[in-house]
DNA sequence: GTTGAAATTAGTACGAA
DNA sequence: TTCGTACTAATTTCAAC
């Protein structure tokens, strides 16, 4: 239900967008990095871990959250231990003048985490966890076979979760973090282009994001 | 560098494979439901929010956190305001013998939030959060197309986040949530299954989770 | 933006149901 | 196990610097 994408500064962002209401610096920027790797943690100890004083850092805190900067605290789940031990990413073709049907059947369906518009093959990619193999079935067929606003669906399946950190931040000891300094072509021409393929939207598909 | 996969109750988890060291009770989930939209919530509050005892709340709370069912605490982002506007997927085909040099790499890169391994025509899909589409080329061929694990890319932008849920846990109003009752054959054939496919794991690849 | 005290709230321990 | 209470420690608020 958590529509993330209606003030839209999130994967439609416009490049380099940083700060609409707020100015972050590197403080923010470590209170953040600290905050998502501990959700918990108290006001104070933040305070002590940045190095400044406590009401600045409720200051801080608060005003971040105000700006929307950070947008909730949860907490991870082991979905294994949880009973949804299946995790399945299901890529999704939609009928575009029915994009706003979809977005409303997906809200009814608890089981998908997690819904993005792709640019490539498909519109659409949703992450689905479910307790077993059949639920998986059931839910293709029985639920997003039915909804008219999907055209056609393929399913691949989670084997193994190698990967995931908490929240992504600039600055995290990269190189390129804000401004992005683009290489030169004659610094970039070295690389085995041939190994790679970028995949754009699909005519016509420009559509899609205003059709709600 | 989080790897969630060493004690694997994610993604290849077993169906249905509920509660091995602690037995989750329905007060249980109540309590991860809570602290899954609000990770900040105070025991007390959360124990007046379940209707047990404060101490109570605070022997399930440790235990649910001992246990692993409760891996982090984090905070959700919002990426835009932070400088990285861009997300994009990379698909990744891996040559399966070098699956743990890929693996180190990704350590490597803390562009990427998330990582799995998938059925399917690729091997692994990556997510990436980065200022700008420049950034995801350097990302891909740069750093990517260098690792030799890595045979070849595909790339997806990220244009619209629909919909992200904290995490989904059993019983969100679910009908087939724990043992998830298997509909017989005669009640779903009248699904239209053309408009469905499933992509299994390509040959050979049983290999690659044993692989590191 | 900081410090330090008061008020509030969180976390612990333990005996009883 | 769970609950209730009393106790201790910590956090948040707020005022003055």
């Amino acid at each position: 239900m958590s529509d993330i994408s209606r003030n839209g500064h999130s994967g439609s962002g416009q490049p380099g967008r940083i700060g609409i209401g707020l100015e972050l610096d590197d403080i923010h920027l470590k209170i953040l990095e600290i905050l998502r790797e501990n959700g918990r943690i108290s006001v104070a100890a933040l305070a002590e871990r940045v190095g400044i004083s406590r009401a600045n850092a409720y200051t801080r805190f608060e005003a971040l959250r105000a700006d929307g900067a950070i947008k909730r605290f949860t907490a991870e789940i082991d979905h294994g231990r949880a009973g949804l031990g299946i995790t399945a990413l299901i890529f999704v073709t939609v009928r575009q003048q029915m994009w706003k049907q979809f977005r409303a059947e997906l809200a009814r369906m608890p089981e998908v985490e997690y819904c993005a518009i792709t640019t490539g093959q498909h519109d659409a990619m949703i992450q689905v966890r479910v307790a077993d193999v059949a639920a998986v079935h059931t839910m293709v067929t029985d639920r997003l076979a039915n909804i008219p606003a999907v055209k056609a669906t393929e399913t691949v399946f989670i084997l193994d979760e190698v990967l995931r950190r908490p929240y992504v931040l600039p600055g995290d000891g990269r190189q390129a973090a804000r401004p992005a300094r683009r290489p030169a072509q004659e610094e970039r021409d070295d690389v085995p282009l041939g190994k790679m393929r970028f995949v754009g939207a699909a005519e016509g598909r420009a559509a899609l994001q205003k059709d709600d």
